[in-house]
DNA sequence: TCCAGAGGTGTAAGCGAATTACACAATTAT
DNA sequence: ATAATTGTGTAATTCGCTTACACCTCTGGA
């Protein structure tokens, strides 16, 4: 909750960011407050604050609020540490994994039950699927596109940009994009997108809450992650869009019936020999 | 806090202890409930549900639910489950997660240190990285191939068996080579291997644990990871290879001291904008 | 057995917080 | 410059929490 707050942030109106800051600033105290204190600190007015809890996806203040506690609650069990020099190798692996896995909890309570089902529709109604990823995101649609070439459509990733383009132009309406992109800013994947639409093709992106990408797309599935304590690439946020594809993906399997399950287990097997 | 009711129980009156077992029979669902939803529940009157809470320390109704909802997100047992066709895609992104999360948490508790740091000197004493995988481990491979070249030394990546080895074929015995395979019993992976030794270079495997793989490496970095629930591509143990070559990378970066790590931030920001 | 009192419980009123409807202001495009 | 759109605050309303109070029930003593 808190990272979403924190990916959102600059795609709330004005009078919404002063509330994210305040909230931001001292969560613990946010929990504990009435509406009209957040609002007194923010220096807004009280329905700003229920329109930024919608923002949020929340129903409304209350719901906001509890997931917040839950959000800080949380924080207690796996929560991220900055590397230091003087970390033992263990110390090292154990601060980086708990970031992890900090992430993935939170991935946890962020998943939109609704996004998920109409996600999964959308495929159901879609003839062929063209993942576009590009950098880190790139591994990321090639890993989904592994597990969707086994559900019985056509599946291909593409990362270079420009052949993302070119794909994109000859889409028809029977097509299924699935768009993946950490920050969900990048002009590639936008244009991408774009082109994608105009060409009739639905659209599923996996990105930030709010972001460019996630408003033109048909469907957004979120991922909000805090990277701040990431040294390179963004490892938290690609583990976390890999397995919010794999819900995805077992999601549409799992809809396809026990026979569909049954085919999968048995392609599983057979491969495992080979691959893996 | 549902410790405390269930303790509080015996000792509260009547029609509290009703309140109490309505909780106890299904939090999840009383933290989203109005003080109506549970007095209805539990036949009693709303004052009776106040009286509770206030049995239990809370100055209020809003206050219990705010702990308990706490509560319940710090029951952080992630156990998997198998999914079955009639989850709600909720209860399915539930299961799936909490399979991801708890595979993560067996790998934190299984990182060998001594690995690990043999691993970051075999690095540090190294001219340059290839790294080798096939079928679902080729997107770990160049996930990590992302991280390794910004290291300041050449990474390399090769999933197709035939292009590994006859690069493997070239190396010299400054070379360093990671392999990564889930079973560690990919035939193919295993003669890349075999022909990269031969040609003097050094080779670290992310693989299982006692594996023929492991077992020809100069050193293992195992990833044990409980697969039988996967119903695709083993996505658990991808993530687990992915967090270790994470951890191995940012180990290398930290014993290159802070200089380095502050290069890598500048680099990551960098990179920011147009990839992610 | 009845009565007194204390403790327990529900009813109804009030009060305050959250939410909605609406009007005005600011911004953007034309 | 003006219209339309978006953003924001004010005021009214609704809803849920809390409190005050009255009734009921149980226990202990005459």
């Amino acid at each position: 909750m808190l990272a979403k707050i924190k990916a959102a942030r600059d795609t709330l109106r004005k009078s919404e960011q002063k509330v994210a800051d305040v909230v931001i600033a001292d969560p613990e105290e946010s929990v504990q407050s009435s509406i009209q204190a957040i609002a007194t600190r923010a220096a807004v007015s009280e329905p700003t604050v229920i329109r930024f809890c919608r923002a949020l996806d929340c129903v409304g203040f209350q719901q906001f609020k509890l997931k917040l506690a839950q959000d800080l609650a949380r924080r207690g069990t796996f929560f991220y540490q900055d590397v230091t020099v003087d970390d033992s190798s263990k110390e090292l692996a154990n601060k980086l994994l708990d970031g992890a896995i900090a992430s993935l909890v939170q991935i946890r309570d962020q998943i939109n039950e609704a996004a998920l089902d109409a996600a999964i529709a959308l495929y159901e109604n879609s003839s062929r699927v063209e993942l576009y990823g590009s950098g880190g995101s790139a591994v990321v649609a090639e890993d989904a596109q592994l597990k969707f070439f086994r559900l019985g459509k056509p599946a291909i990733a593409y990362s270079d940009p420009h052949i993302q383009h070119a794909a994109a132009a000859l889409l028809d309406k029977n097509a299924l994009v699935i768009a993946i992109s950490h920050s969900g800013r990048s002009s590639d994947i936008l244009k991408t997108v774009e082109i994608a639409r105009q060409a009739q093709a639905k659209v599923i992106s996996v990105t930030a809450t709010r972001s460019p990408l996630a408003q033109c797309s048909d469907i957004a599935l979120t991922v909000d992650v805090n990277e701040d304590s990431d040294i390179f690439s963004p490892v938290k946020s690609r583990l976390a869009q890999m397995v919010v594809l794999d819900v995805l993906a077992v999601g549409v399997a799992v809809r396809g019936g026990d026979h569909m399950l049954e085919q999968l287990a048995r392609a599983r097997r057979a491969i495992d020999f080979k691959f893996v």
